[in-house]
DNA sequence: AAGATAGTGTGTGAAATTTACACCATTAAA
DNA sequence: TTTAATGGTGTAAATTTCACACACTATCTT
């Protein structure tokens, strides 16, 4: 009876696949990759956890490595552990998602040298990515599609202050249909979970939307992890 | 620059959380555990995943090795990846779950000595699991939990002929609250998925209740990948 | 055979939610 | 002052949800 662990050549890996909303447009993050194989490829920002760490520790110290981005709540997407999946050995990965504004980071510049650069890519028209890399981005743009209906993740990718057209138009990008103004905007703030601000949206070259917040506590206290948003017609 | 892979001393491990409905009660599928650590602990049926064979077929494997069940239509559930959880190094392991029909089964036998023995266990009142299994039980019963409003998963657990209040007692056993008969049945059958049998229940002192079939074809057609069961009141 | 027992099967009205739909108001720029 | 662009608003019809009670049928018991 065995009572050690096997040795085996495996590794695990974290590939992150990370929405952000900007210029109306909805976009992921992608490394231009700096090391074989795939170099010079654009890549889901990925890398090899530590045999010391938690896996979820893991992922946040890669995200941070190759893009700069800290303290992203990222959750666990799904695992790709196909034997192929990566041509120089078994490689295992974890990957992880998550959606934040992309106006409130910073630049995004890698602390290792895997990575040549990060960048904002709109995800129409994504280029071929490494490894299963666009396998992975599909499965994780269907989990926010469906999402979306379920939970308040829109409000992550929005700025703090935000009008309603905005956000009508994320839900519009995102489930790629249009919506009616006057339904969307009832149903939105019939829940009560959006706080009207007294200030305007400025530097607009007509009428100023009024501005909301998005009230966390309010939304908790109101949907006690039962939730349902759906925003159809 | 690297060009190979780091050698690390990881395992992969799946873990299994199998769903049954027997006698009115929803169960998953224990194993007592035949080896260190944990000998003689009860635990979710799960071992080690080979280096060549994908995630996917290890686990349909070990879940065939350790309970004689195969070809299950399992699906992953979450990835568990803390340092300390397995005390003999360091193991990730890949969660899988599944929805099946006790009834169609025969004899849970191991066909390995990893495990003593595999049985069905209500899911109320579990006994300690190993590991981090309750976790992992609890993880995978919050999302069949969930999908229930989503998807057809009902119908995994129930014979193939099945009747209108078996049915709804799996509904009420899985989301732990009473619905309406009337209303129940009204919506249920609005869905046009069933397929009402002539044939009648067997073997009852009371008056035999219809016989009805999921209708897969049917649900398919009708939902195109776009579905919403609901059932509140 | 009469009654007890246990679960089957059915309909309606009130309330809430969803849907479809169009026009005037405001701002800044030309 | 005109134009261009978006902001902001209400109502009625259709649909869905919800609450609710009783007669029927098959078997078992005595």
């Amino acid at each position: 009876m065995e009572t050690t662990l096997p040795k085996f050549d495996s590794v695990f890996s974290i590939d992150c696949v990370i929405f952000g909303f900007e210029a109306g447009e909805l976009k992921i993050l992608l490394i231009e990759r700096n090391e074989e194989p795939f170099k010079d490829w654009f890549a889901l920002p990925g890398y090899i956890v530590e045999q010391d760490e938690s896996v979820d520790d893991g992922a946040k110290r890669i995200l941070y490595e190759l893009t700069g981005l800290r303290n992203m709540p990222i959750k666990q997407l799904h695992t790709f552990g196909d034997v192929g999946r990566h041509p120089q050995g078994r490689v295992v990965t974890i990957a992880y998602f998550a959606l934040i504004r992309i106006s409130g980071q910073k630049e995004l510049t890698p602390v290792t040298h895997y990575a040549k650069k990060a960048f904002w890519h709109p995800v129409k028209e994504l280029p071929k990515l490494a490894f299963d890399h666009t396998i992975i981005f599909e499965t994780a743009f269907r989990r926010i599609r469906r999402r979306l209906n379920y939970q308040p993740i829109a409000f992550d990718l929005l700025p703090e202050k935000f009008t309603l057209t905005q956000l009508q138009s994320l839900y519009e990008v995102i489930q790629d249909k249009k919506l009616d103004k006057r339904n969307f905007r009832k149903k939105m703030l019939s829940y009560g979970f959006l706080k009207e601000l007294s200030e305007k949206q400025k530097g607009v070259s007509y009428r100023a939307a009024k501005l909301y917040k998005f009230d966390r506590r309010k939304y908790n206290k109101i949907f006690q992890n039962e939730l349902n948003i759906q925003t159809t017609g």
